[in-house]
DNA sequence: TTTATTAAAGACAAATGACTCTTAAAACGT
DNA sequence: ACGTTTTAAGAGTCATTTGTCTTTAATAAA
């Protein structure tokens, strides 16, 4: 059961191994990520150039360049990050994939996905990069082996 | 949010239709079936000669042959159909791709993951064709617009 | 026995997602 | 100015999934 598209994975870690970050300021240089977080250095670059284009992270090229959280991470939820990379009808999929599935005219597993979604969305919306940074930095969770 | 293949998504939905059929003796069409659910008929084709091969469908050649379900659909639940589609792994995946992702070393989003993955199990453990075919057969419920 | 009907099988093609590589541009230090 | 470090941009490649087509085999009916 794969939810989120490997692009979203990893930009996700990303943001997450930002958001566990000691230090507020400075940049950190892709390279060290895609080490860390085992992801290919190419990869990670596209995936976050999009997170910087939309508005998410700053940039800075040349020595000690990298990139950094463009907003404070205790307001950066799940949800927003996901729509933004995933497209925004993330949560608006049936799982049989009929097209204008609803209330009105409903697919066989029509009212239990509908609860799936609004659960799984409440908490995203209600899960910040801050919050799952500081339980990265204390050690109860981890971004890789 | 795609959770299942297409493949499995148009598996199921053929499935469901037979499920919901009157009739229960003779077989049906695949031709119709494809018609029915608006599925190419040679796409349709390939995925249920796969339900064909593990044994939930019999098939039949010649005029007037076809598929039928070869359990009663009472027994048929939605759990196997989609282990048997998707692999055994399907309700074991970590939301950010962690290999090893468990109660040792968890992912930031495991604690609340593995409640949806449960949720999900436990309703696709508990939910047969013979279920889902009834309310289809009384108009509460579509496959197809 | 011939013809029509149907699924089985497998080769093939197209689309998508997941990467990879190369070149350019920006910033810095000397 | 020059060379080094770093992100930006985009073309290109590979693998998987999705979808198509053709041929074969089975069955029934005329």
């Amino acid at each position: 059961m794969q939810v989120l598209s490997k692009a979203s994975i990893n930009g996700l870690r990303a943001l997450l191994y930002l958001a566990a970050q000691e230090r507020r300021e400075g940049y950190t240089g892709i390279r060290e990520m895609a080490d860390e977080l085992d992801i290919s250095f190419h990869f990670l670059t596209k995936i976050l150039q999009e997170l910087t284009q939309k508005g998410v992270l700053r940039s800075y090229r040349g020595p000690n360049g990298g990139v950094a959280l463009a907003r404070d991470p205790g307001t950066l939820y799940l949800e927003e990050l996901v729509l933004m990379m995933e497209g925004d009808d993330f949560f608006d999929t049936c799982l049989l994939g009929l097209p204008g599935c609803g209330e009105r005219k409903p697919c066989p597993v029509h009212a239990f996905w509908k609860e799936t979604k609004a659960a799984l969305k409440k908490e995203f919306q209600t899960t910040s990069l801050e919050e799952l940074g500081q339980q990265i930095r204390v050690g109860k969770v981890r971004l890789a082996d």
